[in-house]
DNA sequence: CGGCTTTTTCTCATAGTTAGAAAAAGCACC
DNA sequence: GGTGCTTTTTCTAACTATGAGAAAAAGCCG
């Protein structure tokens, strides 16, 4: 407003979702020259090129991925590195679904999100890592504190982000739960890695974004029909019940989930059946009035 | 990633919110030399003075409208304007809750809210100016519509909006209203602004970004436990019921409220009570741990 | 003490959710 | 062409939450 004016270098990043076979996957770039692990598409926003935010993302996904995206989402902007060296200081992240593996450039490639992320997916129970690893770090980083009340922070801290042994983990909490490791130092990225590393590791501050994005997802899934861009126009009950527990990372019951998209009036059957080892399932299609029927349509399970 | 790195400026723009005499307020700064509106605290982001871009915000708040800002929440990056040949292209929009009417610079007040929205406060029952100039106003756009695609669409986008004469007003989606509104014409901000106006004009695209937040409030309401920040530490329920209806826009039933809050562990007694002029409230205080114990903890009205 | 106001408690009908059982519809194999 | 296997789909019963109203409780005012 006042002062010289100041310029900055604006970073565009993407998350680029999709499911296949039942796995959540990423596109990301491959380590290479410049690249010390997986990232994320990205590039410059330059004003000159693009007018808008989303063009620019658009063009730099195209550019680096051959790639067109539809559905386009802002997830947020962040600002907090600066100080690192690198010359850029704001990067903002999009969120983006497409439909399965699309073409794809050569140095990118879809890739697993759990993988990132062996602790969200609760889909054959609790995964194994948080009963071995995460329950005694974590707790070890709480009774660590010296001081009481810094004791009592990190004890709240950690329920609200992993629940207790047998108290709930809330799933859509994937970016406290990130944030909490990085600080504790158990993934590659912390400022001070410790000896366990949970995850695979990404550039920058990636696998950052990445968790917001998880988290964004499992949150909006209950209240927005964002399931059907990730699969094909026509799919059946149990093929989108399966894409919504991928990205959930837990089980739900098939008739509670079936009552749930009927009664939200958000499919119509096509008449039509795929075949399959069992008794046959009934084609269906999206209905996209459902949502201005109801704006808040969507898969509430919880 | 590759090619020569671009510059851009970059704003940061504050929506400060309070609750005081049952009346959302916002903070503006009063129109004046390079000001043809209202509009939001705000200033360049450097990264050279400040480390986080929510440091900056603080800055210059502080320097504004001499307040210190307590939890503060980003809410979304505004790129699309690099056309208009203002220089600035992008700018970060942050959300803060304050108790109450705080200490005050000269070219600041609080504004209330709803004198930029008057159609979203439906405390009163639907407020007039949704009879008698929305709805005709929307359903000539909707009928201007050449060909009946088009015209679907803006029944459809319509629909979701502002619903229709009997049917639901979704409280949420503030910003969908303003964003029909400005392409209809009906705000002052509008590229090209129609005979009727709606609402007290701001500046620059100041009025979005406060829909936006309103937007956000109303959503995070329900699953967050927001309204404490705009408390003083000791208050009574249906003072915290009002403070909710404000910011809702519509009236709670207040044994269900009642129900709502204490089931959800959020309050706890202080001993005290205040005298009214029938049976005295009993004072509470907001107890921290709830968040901890239910992560989603709001107050889950609908 | 009786009337007034506001807070607080109670109640009840209705709607929505969870979880399990079981029926239906195909295929494969004998 | 039946029998068993798998998967989808329908049904049902218990439980929980929500919406709406009645009424009790607790103060003040005259």
């Amino acid at each position: 407003m006042t002062g010289m004016p100041i310029d900055i270098a604006v970073a565009l990043d993407a998350v680029v979702a999709a499911v296949s076979d039942d796995e959540p996957r990423v596109l990301v770039r491959s380590p290479g020259e410049h690249l010390p692990a997986d990232a994320l598409p990205a590039g410059t926003f330059d004003p000159d090129a693009d007018a808008t935010l989303d063009a620019g993302l658009r063009r730099w996904v195209t550019e680096q991925a051959q790639l067109d995206l539809g559905h386009l989402e802002q997830l947020y902007t962040f600002g907090d590195r600066g100080r690192d060296g690198r010359r850029r200081v704001l990067s903002v992240a999009y969120l983006a679904f497409v439909r399965e593996s699309t073409p794809r450039a050569p140095r990118v490639r879809w890739h697993p999100w759990y993988r990132y992320f062996p602790w969200e997916d609760w889909r054959d129970g609790r995964p194994a890592i948080v009963e071995d690893a995460i329950f005694p770090a974590v707790e070890a980083w709480v009774a660590a504190a010296t001081d009481p009340q810094a004791r009592h922070d990190r004890q709240r801290r950690t329920r609200r982000a992993i629940g207790t042994r047998r108290a709930p983990w809330n799933e859509e909490l994937v970016l406290e739960r990130y944030e909490l490791f990085w600080e504790i130092g158990l993934v590659a990225e912390s400022r001070a890695p410790g000896p366990m590393l949970l995850g695979e590791r990404m550039a920058f501050d990636h696998r950052r974004i990445l968790a917001t994005a998880l988290g964004r997802v499992r949150g909006a899934l209950r209240y927005r029909p964002l399931v059907f861009e990730l699969l094909a126009p026509d799919f059946t009950l149990p093929e989108l019940q399966q894409t919504v527990e991928a990205l959930a990372g837990r089980r739900l019951h098939a008739p509670n989930f079936r009552r749930l998209v009927e009664d939200a009036g958000l499919v119509e059957p096509t008449g039509a059946a795929r075949q399959t080892a069992g008794r046959p399932a009934k084609l269906l299609r999206y209905r996209p009035d459902a949502i201005a029927e109801r704006p808040d349509a969507g898969i509430g399970f919880r």
